[in-house]
RNA sequence: GCCGGUGUGGUGGAAUGGUAGACACAGGAGACUUAAAAUCUCCCGGUAGUAAUACCGUACCGGUUCGAGUCCGGUCACCGGCACCA
């Protein structure tokens, strides 16, 4: 018989609703444990399937938690700012208040449809004026400590949204969101200092729990490098200055390159006489999106700056100056020395412009290409007194020159530059501040937060790039919170990451209207115990909160000086390829699908998508199977950390599991005792099961409940062994647990729910059998098994193998000369041929 | 180009240096049934063989080891991130 899943997940989830077994307490004696999803962005398709991944695994860390005697904090909530739900309401005509609403009431029915143990008394959405109150105060302490200011800079515009995106969110040379064409546009923009902050967001990585990807790619990100800022004197009254990470190639210096947007160079023109023909350079390399730029690499392209005259300060020999583009204003000096000998771009630039390569490193060609040298071991030449080091030593030696000689010092760089923090559009965080013609931009008073966000006529940006917030002049002008004359409020809003920076500190107090959060609650609850997301937030949202929480700490808000202690991250659900050429019958259908698909053909799985038709939506899996059958299925896919693909039928083989499960109450003796029989693989499941989830090894975790199943269904079972199946099980599927808890009278009998109960503890001796199965080898090979006492020695084996066949067939005219025994495993035999 | 990761049956995937393929899906056979579904039992890497069995087998080449899917060196393929960062 199959068990009703529709009434009895109904059933439980209006008791949890009732009783909210999931209420966290602050302040409880207990061990605390904070365990931390991504919230989502409530979009209008609703959940994905993807989403229940990581809900489900950390709903089941945290429900073990809770049986093992934790206090657990598992909140939820809503990232609700953004620009798809801005650009719905822009399109249907509605406000993306209303939109926000009902999507999050589509999301929360959908989250409670599976059995989620939220706390939900401590839902937040980030566009709540009562929690975004708190997003504008961490602004506005920001821009307090010099931590946010506003340039005119060239930043990512995207021509699609219409809006200016931050370096991290330019994917390709694209946008990240709708992937239309990005340029350089100069603008005033509000940028965050997260420069400041990048040694300690490298250094601070050492003491966490994340795993190594992670690690990987922030610092990968942040790209610190050390060298020397080097000055060279020139023939314009003023010197120049380059960033080097390879001091010791100076003497192979042969010409040097500005940035085309350099402002040094803005002032040189007047006395540059082919002016005109740099100008139109600039004005060109203005024009090309970033991509462009990076597209068109393999061609060097620049103008001589007639007249310039840079000195190399080792060889004091004139050089010439160039601009080119290939030069980049933002990172070191915008001046780079050029060394043909010794890196590919300046080879390729001096290569086109005629200019002389020296070699400076001995061991490659470099009239053929650069020499840039694998390890650190090849010997300068043609360098003065650096002639004869090492790459190794010449580095340190030339740094140490330069400092004693006065036209240098060592220097570290990063790749990663300040925040773009704001954004020309509506729906998101008004920026609190006020621009006052006499005081400049002025802070709104705290107490007059939340600067709510005004209702407007329209949505959609201006084509000129200002906010929509801009048309609304009563809401614009107002008076200096300083000296009370006429002022304008800042138009922008923040971006969508703004509010999910600090979300998870709410969570910890999320009624509070003194503070964002008591000092007391944070304390108590900080910092995230386990916070699982998605590779994708790597460099954003887990670099901008760690940035955020840094801040906060500095100024004393939060007691701990990283936001969570442990970051997992789970893979990508990908869906069947309707068009893989694997499914094809026929030599000519395949060809039909690559020549219809091209390469899309070629893959077994791809990401879910409407014009695919492969798209899964939970509601019908829940509807068809259940929830608890979609929470188990979506364990037993596979490698947490790995991307998989969605097969509704292995979904019917974890429903298949869940029915023979259910089933089990009729086959169960009435007794309350561990059977004989199952006493030891009971033992070795739990050991197993509690190892596994604590990993997120979830898919042998439920292998391993499998094994047990099939081991009841053979030895049979009693109502005892039952109740250990049923308590490992509670955290995988709680609805049918619960039921069955119910029915075989457990739950009268404890006064609880089964989730209420104590995780089972195992026994490690039970876990060991009196025999254990040996493998025989003779050569490393495999000539059968034996079966013996655990522990047994060498002689007790010994005398086993003489009863397996095999052994004695390759034995025949041999000698054994070695034997390896290795404990309870094997005993292998080496042979040699008998004299 | 640089940095990370992955490569195991028809499929998803298991294997602290120790019996490769646990647990499932799909497939096959059988039991029950008037029948189907459901359920239960058994088989299921390849080649040869009726079988016992033998040989081969964890992308490829080599090495270390009594023993390698696992460790080391090299090659190839795919995935993710970064990319004119001086």
């Amino acid at each position: 018989m199959n068990y009703d899943f529709a009434a009895i997940e109904k059933k439980w989830q209006d008791n949890w609703e009732k009783t909210k077994p999931y209420r966290a307490v602050t302040g409880d004696p207990r061990p605390k444990f904070y365990g931390l999803i991504e919230f989502p962005y409530p979009s209008a398709q609703g959940l994905h399937v993807g989403h229940p991944r990581p809900f489900t695994a950390i709903d089941i860390v945290t429900r073990k938690k809770r049986m093992e005697g934790y206090n657990v904090l598992f909140p939820i909530g809503y990232d609700a700012f953004g620009l798809p739900t801005e650009n719905y309401a822009i399109k249907n005509h509605i406000h993306p208040a209303i939109v926000t609403r009902d999507n999050i009431a589509n999301f929360t029915r959908q989250l409670k449809m599976l059995g989620y143990g939220f706390d939900w008394d401590r839902c937040v959405n980030t566009s709540d004026p009562e929690y975004y109150k708190w997003t504008q105060w961490i602004f506005l302490q920001l821009f307090k400590h010099d931590m946010a200011y506003k340039a005119t800079m060239a930043v990512n515009w995207c021509t699609s949204c219409k809006v200016v995106l931050a370096n991290e969110e330019v994917v390709n040379g694209v946008c990240e969101r709708c992937g239309g064409e990005v340029v350089q546009k100069e603008k005033s923009q509000w940028m965050l200092r997260i420069t400041k902050y990048a040694q300690r967001l490298i250094d601070d990585l050492d003491d966490l729990d994340y795993i190594e990807r992670v690690k990987v790619q922030q610092k990968n990100w942040i790209g610190r490098s050390t060298g020397a800022d080097i000055t060279f004197k020139t023939n314009m009254g003023e010197d120049v200055t380059v960033y080097t990470t390879r001091a010791d190639t100076l003497f192979g210096t042969t010409y040097m390159v500005i940035s085309p947007e350099h402002p040094l160079l803005k002032k040189w023109l007047p006395q540059i006489p082919n002016r005109a023909e740099v100008e139109a350079y600039q004005a060109e390399a203005a024009r090309k999106s970033d991509f462009e730029r990076g597209e068109l690499n393999k061609d060097k392209t620049g103008v001589r700056l007639e007249g310039v005259e840079v000195i190399n300060p080792v060889t004091h020999k004139p050089l010439p100056m160039f601009v080119s583009d290939y030069v980049l204003m933002g990172y070191g000096t915008g001046i780079v020395m050029g060394v043909p000998g010794h890196d590919q771009r300046d080879w390729e630039f001096a290569t086109k412009f005629g200019l002389p390569i020296i070699e400076v490193v001995a061991g490659g060609d470099v009239t053929k290409e650069a020499f840039v040298a694998k390890d650190d071991s090849a010997v300068m030449v043609n360098s003065g007194f650096l002639n004869g080091m090492t790459v190794r030593e010449a580095i340190p030696a030339m740094k140490k020159y330069v400092v004693e000689q006065g036209f240098g010092k060592e220097k570290v760089n990063y790749k990663l530059r300040d925040w773009v923090f704001s954004r020309q559009r509506y729906w998101g965080e008004p920026i609190p501040l006020v621009n006052c013609q006499k005081c400049g931009w002025v802070p709104i008073p705290e107490d007059q937060l939340p600067l709510v966000l005004p209702e407007v006529e329209a949505y959609e940006p201006t084509d000129d790039g200002e906010s929509p917030l801009a048309r609304m002049t009563d809401w614009v002008n107002t008076t200096c919170p300083c000296c009370g004359g006429p002022a304008k409020r800042e138009t922008d809003t923040m971006p969508n990451w703004a509010g999910s920076s600090w979300y998870f500190l709410r969570y910890m107090d999320p009624d509070n209207d003194k503070e964002l959060v008591s000092r007391e609650a944070e304390e108590y609850w900080g910092p995230v115990d386990w916070y699982n997301g998605g590779m994708e937030h790597t460099t954003l949202h887990l670099l901008y909160s760690r940035f955020w929480h840094k801040f906060l700490y500095d100024i004393g808000v939060v007691h701990t000086k990283e936001p969570y202690a442990k970051r997992t991250s789970h893979g990508m659900i990908l869906g069947e390829n309707p068009y893989y050429v694997g499914n094809a019958k026929t030599e000519a259908e395949k060809e039909e699908l690559v020549r219809l698909h091209g390469s899309l053909a070629l893959r077994p799985s791809v990401k879910m998508s409407k014009s695919l038709g492969n798209v899964v939506n939970p509601d019908d899996v829940v509807k068809e199977f259940g929830a608890d059958t979609l929470r188990l299925y979506i364990m037993f896919i596979g490698d947490f950390e790995k991307t998989a693909t969605w097969s509704t039928n292995a979904v019917r083989g974890c429903k298949k599991f869940l029915d023979r499960c259910w089933n089990l109450m009729e086959l169960a003796a009435d007794s309350d005792e561990i059977s004989a029989k199952n006493e030891s693989i009971i033992h070795k499941t739990i050991k197993k099961v509690t190892g596994d989830i604590d990993e997120l090894k979830m898919n042998t975790a439920i292998a391993a409940l499998m094994a047990l199943v099939n081991a009841f269904y053979a030895n049979g079972l009693t109502k005892g062994d039952l109740s250990m199946l049923m308590l490992m099980l509670s955290p995988f599927a709680p609805h049918m647990v619960e039921e069955m808890w119910e029915l075989t009278g457990f739950a009268a009998k404890k006064g609880k729910m089964a989730m209420q109960m104590a995780w089972p503890a195992y026994d490690e001796a039970k876990t060991i059998d009196a025999n254990v199965e040996m493998a025989v080898q003779v050569n490393g090979k495999l000539k059968g098994t034996i079966n013996v006492p655990v522990d047994s020695d060498e002689q007790t084996v010994m005398e086993a193998v003489k009863a397996v066949e095999k052994v004695h067939k390759a034995m025949d005219g041999m000698a054994i000369v070695k034997t390896i025994l290795v404990k309870n495993k094997l005993i292998n035999l080496i042979v040699k041929p008998a004299k």
